[in-house]
DNA sequence: GTTGTCTGCCCC
DNA sequence: ATTCTGC
DNA sequence: GCAGAATGGGCAGACAAC
């Protein structure tokens, strides 16, 4: 017999991981795989588990950084408690000020030694707000519409800022006294190396105002050859990862700043939007159109109809316009709006411009979005056939999740792949479906009529539509909904694709088709240019998969073929069934 | 060297 | 990103 | 109302397989 190994120390793991994650080049994969094993096979009841999680998914056991970090002020108060144990409150004295002082200053590296050394109460003087550390971006709640979003502002809203959603990625960028650029994720990663020119284009546009600073601005593809038209995201997220030249860039990009935290050394979070606008203004003197600007934007007022006008507003730059006298601020709103999409943005943000001031990390109530899918009337839908799906993980073990859904090709008589869905069902739903999908309508394999680059676990009959909303439509490389139609091989997907009913009154054969998508890409403001990829007129070679479709749809109802009716769908595993079909 | 597959404190 | 659920 | 979980599309890069 084997001894059983040594047990598991947090040193042991740490170190081991550690090892894991600098494990890189050829033959990395099997040797990480080895430590992956040790730590496995020392592993003692729960631990599998914990290990496991580690590895595969950011351990999700139900506590995330905002609760450990808090639960870490906590010890940190217990750990210096002079005379006995410090009281309820004391302790959410000190979870506070650390949950408050990470949002500041993320690093576990500066708060640890803090909190051992002195404890909760001296983090406020050693994790400030300084350029070169990332700050976590404030967050935006979503709103269904204009209507809704001024009312979730309450009657306190007063004068209120709307301004462009640009469709591409958060920057929060950094100059120090030095002048040297950080940029900083969403995420608070380091990105600097991956844009050298925005670093340019910011020192540039401070000569003259701020020395040091913080803004906080969203970072667009942009077509400069073409009167600065906003690029689709899809463009934007073609640029390269890691660092590169100046001359190495291959994707242009405008810098649309919004806020400012850091203005000459001085926090300026505290202070209201309208101040920030204007210190922001004053750091940033020299903008220039298509490589930095302050994000388009409108002032009304929710008190009542306008009576403002240009000279009694504090200057707020790059206003579309002014509300009219006459005009309501929901009027107003609700046509800046539509400017914004057709402008190739996503919509807009809401902010109360004179109360409460940048707020790390929260989701505030005074920043609000609206895009055009939240919005009753001006969102699109599909009306898509679940043809399959795959077991689910963790909470949704017992289920099928996700869903993979497919348009309906009536001239080459298929199914499509559209987009896999996971969101917008309730946890009756999935039970329902489940059963519905993956015992009664289930089949051994893939229709000979299904097209897609997904390879699913379990797939089903074409049996039901379900509506299916998402922001907008995307050309995918695993999706084949309208092939050849806006690309040789490419198909349509959809971007943040959610569950919104079953539609009872439809078949399968009444579901969206490549007619009607292509005309809803066609609609979009940002797209991807397909131009250099003309699309296959000849579809004569795409068609070879049909066949038996028609006959399988004309009646739905009755047929109750290959109901194997208690099929085990526990546990199989990914990749045992059959797959690869689509060329 | 070329092609295919999988991953990412990725971006959204 | 979006959404649902449990507290 | 917040925290947490479970996942969406799609890209460049990294690595594996040929």
């Amino acid at each position: 017999m084997l001894a059983r190994p040594a047990p598991l120390t947090i040193r042991g793991v740490y170190s081991t991981l550690r090892k894991i994650a600098l494990e890189k080049g050829s033959g990395s994969g099997a040797r990480r795989q080895g430590l992956v094993l040790s730590l496995l096979r020392s592993a003692r009841e729960e631990e599998t588990r914990f290990i496991v999680r580690m590895l595969v998914q950011n351990l999700r056991v139900g506590a995330n950084w905002r609760s450990v970090i808090g639960a870490l002020g906590r010890a940190a108060a217990l750990h210096h408690a002079k005379d006995g144990l410090p009281t309820k409150k004391q302790l959410e004295i000190a979870e506070a000020a650390t949950v408050e002082a990470f949002h500041l200053c993320p690093s576990l590296d500066v708060l640890v030694p803090v909190l051992l050394e002195t404890g909760p109460s001296e983090l406020g003087s050693v994790c400030t707000l300084r350029p070169g550390v990332p700050v976590k971006p404030m967050l935006a709640k979503a709103a269904e519409g204009i209507t809704d979003a001024l009312s979730a502002m309450g009657t306190t809203g007063g004068a209120v800022l709307g301004e462009y959603k640009y469709d591409g990625q958060r920057a929060q960028i950094h100059v120090t006294n030095e002048r040297k650029v950080s940029i900083f994720s969403r995420n608070g990663e380091n990105r600097t190396d991956s844009f050298p020119d925005v670093a340019e284009v910011i020192l540039e546009a401070s000569v003259g105002g701020a020395t040091s600073f913080i803004v906080d601005a969203e970072l667009v593809a942009i077509d400069r050859a073409n009167g600065n038209r906003l690029k689709a995201f899809q463009e934007l997220s073609t640029r390269a990862r890691g660092a590169v030249t100046s001359a190495e860039i291959t994707v242009e990009v405008a810098i649309f700043v919004f806020d400012i935290l850091i203005a000459d050394g001085q926090p300026v979070i505290e202070k209201t939007l309208r101040e920030r606008r204007k210190i922001l203004q004053q750091a940033l003197p020299l903008l220039a159109p298509g490589r930095i600007e302050l994000a388009r934007c409108l002032e009304v007022n929710t008190q009542a109809k306008a009576n403002i006008s240009v000279g009694q507003i504090p200057a707020i730059d790059n206003r579309a316009s002014v509300q009219p006298k006459d005009e309501t601020a929901e009027a107003v709103l609700q046509e800046f709006l539509l400017t914004s999409f057709a402008d190739g943005a996503e919509g807009l943000m809401l902010k109360q411009l004179d109360a409460g001031g940048y707020q790390p990390s929260k989701r505030s109530e005074s920043w609000l979005k609206v895009k055009r899918d939240y919005c009753e009337g001006l969102r699109d839908s599909l009306d898509l056939v679940p043809i399959g799906g795959w077991h689910g993980n963790g909470r949704k073990a017992k289920w099928l999740s996700p869903f993979l859904l497919a348009a309906w090709d009536p001239v080459n008589e298929e199914f499509q792949s559209v987009c896999r869905v996971m969101s917008g069902f309730t946890d009756q739903f999935y039970a329902e479906a489940t059963e519905r999908l993956g015992r009664r309508h289930r089949i051994d394999g893939p229709k000979p009529y299904y097209v897609t680059g997904e390879c699913c676990s379990v797939w089903f009959e074409p049996a039901e539509v379900w509506e299916i909303r998402g922001a907008d439509l995307t050309i995918s490389p695993v999706h084949k909904a309208a092939r050849g139609h806006l690309h040789p091989e490419k198909g349509v997907s959809m971007r943040f694709p959610r569950f919104i009913r079953v539609r009872d009154d439809k078949r399968p054969q009444d579901a969206s088709t490549p007619e009607v998508i292509v005309d809803l890409f066609n609609r979009q403001t940002r797209k991807v240019d397909t131009r250099g990829a003309p699309a296959a007129q000849a579809l004569g070679n795409l068609n070879s998969s049909s066949g038996a479709a028609q006959e399988d749809l004309v009646e739905d109802g009755a047929e109750d073929d290959g109901e194997s009716a208690f099929e085990d769908d526990s546990d199989s595993e990914p990749g045992d069934e059959a797959c690869g079909q689509e060329t």
